[in-house]
DNA sequence: GCTTGACTTAGACATTGTCTATTGTAAGAT
DNA sequence: ATCTTACAATAGACAATGTCTAAGTCAAGC
C-alpha cells in the first residue's frame, strides 16, 4: 500500500496535497473509515481541505480500484484501502468494530446456477455479524 | 404472512389505521421497498399519513423481528418482509433489481474459530452482485 | 361513553452525499 | 524560470435519508 502513490502517479493522477493527505489517511492503521471520518483525519494534516474534495477523491479511488466501499454499516459508506487481498467482513452489532476475516470455501460456488436468474454474477460480498469480545464482557 | 396483523395484535399491539396500512404495502408484491417507498404506498391508501409513523412502524416491526433490514442498497435501508425464511440477496450492479436467493451451505460454518477474533457470530448477510438478463441485452 | 397512555403528526433538525460556479495550481511546453 | 492550460479544489447550495420533539388524536379497556 505504500506504492499507493507511486501507482496512482503511474496512471496520470496528478498529485496534489489533497489526494496525498487523503491516501496517508487510508494508509494509516485505520481501515473501515467513513467519509467523514477521512474528511476530519484529513483536516488534522491540510486544514483547508474541502469536503467535496474528500468525496471526489474517494470516488475516484473506488473507481481506479484501488479502494472498496463496503456497505457494513447501514449508515454510511465505508472506505476500505484492502483492495488487493479478497476478504469479508466481521461486524460488531453493539459498538460497529470491524475486522477483515478470510472465509474458508468459495461463497460463490454455492450459489447454483437455478439461483442465479439469469444474471452473470460477478461478485461476493459477505457480513458476518455478532458481538465483539469487548462489548460481551460488559 | 398474512396473518402479520394476527401476530401483531397477539403481541399487544395497538391497532392504528396507519399500522394496518404499513403492514399491507408490505404484505404486496414488492419487497425490499425503502422507507420512503413504503411511505409513497402507504399515501396511496392513506394520504395523511406522516413519514414519522412509517419510520417508527417499520422500526417497530424490525424490533418484532417480523421485517428485515437489508443493506443490499449503499442508500438507503431496504425492508425485507421475508424474515421467517432464512435467505440472501442477488442484487443488480446496474438496475438495483433485488432477488431472493438460497445457497447451499452454510456460510457461518465457513468462518474458523481462529478468525472469530472472539466474537460471539450470531449472523450473517451474503450479498451477491451482477448483472440482470434485462441490463444484460440492452 | 369516559379516560388514559400509547400513537400520530408537522416540521425542525441532523447526517450523508451531490453538484456548480469560481478560483487555484501541477506539470508540460517554451 | 516562466507561461499556459487543463485539471483539481473550494464554498456553499441543494438533495436524500433519517431522527427527534411538542402538541394533538384515538384505540381499547373500564
Ligand atoms: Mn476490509
Ligand atoms: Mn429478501
Ligand atoms: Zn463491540
Ligand atoms: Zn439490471
Amino acid at each position: 500500500m505504500s506504492d499507493l502513490l507511486e501507482r496512482l502517479r503511474g496512471r496520470g493522477w496528478r498529485m496534489t496535497a489533497q489526494r496525498r493527505v487523503v491516501a496517508e489517511v487510508l494508509d494509516g492503521e485505520h481501515v473501515h473509515l467513513t467519509a467523514d471520518e477521512v474528511h476530519s483525519r484529513a483536516v488534522d494534516r491540510l486544514p483547508e481541505i474541502s469536503r467535496a474534495t474528500v468525496y471526489n477523491t474517494l470516488g475516484e479511488l473506488v473507481s481506479l480500484g484501488e479502494v472498496l466501499e463496503v456497505a457494513t454499516d447501514k449508515r454510511a459508506k465505508r472506505y476500505d484501502p484492502n483492495a488487493h487481498r479478497p476478504h469479508h467482513h466481521l461486524v460488531c452489532a453493539r459498538c460497529g468494530a470491524i475486522r477483515d476475516v478470510h472465509p474458508t470455501g468459495d461463497p460463490l460456488a454455492d450459489l447454483p446456477d437455478s439461483e442465479r436468474f439469469g444474471f452473470t454474477v460477478s461478485d461476493v460480498e459477505v457480513t458476518y455479524r455478532g458481538t465483539c469480545p469487548n462489548c460481551a464482557s460488559t
